[in-house]
DNA sequence: CACAGTAGACAACCAGGTTGTCGAACGCCA
DNA sequence: TGGCGTTCGACAACCTGGTTGTCTACTGTG
C-alpha cells in the first residue's frame, strides 16, 4: 500500500478544515465575526424545526445547557429571536431572524464556491466519485458535530 | 451539481471521525484507555525528534504551554521520559519510553487495519484514487492538529 | 561581558462542553 | 378531578484543553 492509515485520516481532517475554515474567513470578511461554523450548524437545525433549546440540543448530539449557551451567543448577535410558545408555556420558541437567514445563505454559498473550485481543480466528475465513495465508506455514520470535542481533534502524523 | 458543499464538507468530517474513532475506542480495548488522538500525535512528534516542549508545541501549533500540559499527561502515563538535556541545562530531554512506543505501534496498526477494510469496501483501486484526488485537493495545506478547536468543530446539515 | 532571546514553570483566564438540581408546566390515567 | 411521572428551561458547579502574561535560569552572540 503506498498511503498509511494515518495519512488518509490527516488527509479526510485537512480537507474538512480546508473547507470550512475558508468559509469562517470569508463570513468574517463579510462582516460576520466570529461566526463559527457550530453556530452555522444550530441556526441550520433551528430553521429546519428544532426550535426550542432541548430539541436543538438534540439534534446537535449535545445537552440542552450546551445548546443554550449557543442559543444565548445566536440571541446576542440578532440571528434569531426566541418567545413564548402559545401552546406549551414550558417553551421558548426560536425563530431566524431575518439577519440570521442571511447568513446562513451566505455560509451556503461560499462553501459551495469551494466546492466548484474543488470541481474546477480534479474535474466535476471525480469530485462526484470522490463523493460517492466517500459517502459508500461512511455509511450512516452520521456525523455529531457538537459532540466531545476530544473524539477526532488530531489525526496522527502531521507530515 | 448533485450535492452541497456541506454536504461535502460534512462526508469529509465523518470519514476521519470514522477512523479516528474506531482507532481510539481499539486502543481503549486494549487497555489503553483515555488515550486520544492528540496523544499520538504528540508521541509522534517527539519520535520524529520534537524532544522538548517548545519545539512540541511548534510542530503541533500549540502554545509551549498547552504543550507541556500534554507532556505532564504522557509522562504520568508512562509513556515519555524527561531528563535534563546535557548539552543546554534549560532544556529537559523527551524519550519515548518502551511503552510508548507500543501505543504507537499499536495505533498506527488499528488506523492500518482501518484503511485496508476500507480498501476491501471500495476497492483498493479506488481507495488510492480517493487519496491522490484529495491530496491534490489539500495540496500543501498541513493539518495543525491541536490547533484552536473551534475552527472545524462541526459541519453544516447533518442529514 | 552585556544583553537579547529561548526554555520551562506557574498563574490567571476563557470557551465550551458536562452533570446535577430545581421550579413550573404538561399530559396521561385512574 | 386530581395525582404523578416527564419535559422544559434556568442556574450552578465543574472539567478539559486551550490561551496570554510573567518570571527565572540559561544560552549564545556582538
Amino acid at each position: 500500500m503506498s498511503r498509511s492509515g494515518a495519512d488518509l485520516a490527516l488527509l479526510l481532517l485537512s480537507g474538512y478544515r480546508s473547507l470550512v475554515d475558508a468559509t469562517t474567513d470569508e463570513l468574517a470578511a463579510q462582516g460576520f465575526a466570529d461566526f463559527r461554523p457550530v453556530h452555522e450548524f444550530a441556526m441550520r437545525a433551528i430553521a429546519a424545526g428544532a426550535d426550542n433549546a432541548s430539541e436543538l440540543g438534540r439534534r446537535l448530539s449535545v445537552s440542552k445547557q450546551a445548546a443554550a449557551k449557543v442559543i444565548a451567543v445566536l440571541l446576542d448577535r440578532g440571528y434569531v429571536t426566541r418567545d413564548a410558545d402559545p401552546r406549551d408555556a414550558r417553551r421558548k420558541r426560536l425563530q431566524l431572524t431575518p439577519l440570521g437567514a442571511s447568513v446562513l445563505r451566505q455560509g451556503e454559498a461560499v462553501l459551495q464556491a469551494r466546492r466548484e473550485e474543488w470541481a474546477r481543480r480534479i474535474g466535476a466528475a471525480e469530485l462526484a466519485a470522490l463523493e460517492e465513495r466517500l459517502s459508500v465508506l461512511v455509511g450512516d455514520a452520521v456525523v455529531r458535530p457538537g459532540a466531545p470535542a476530544w473524539r477526532g481533534d488530531d489525526p496522527a502524523e502531521a507530515r
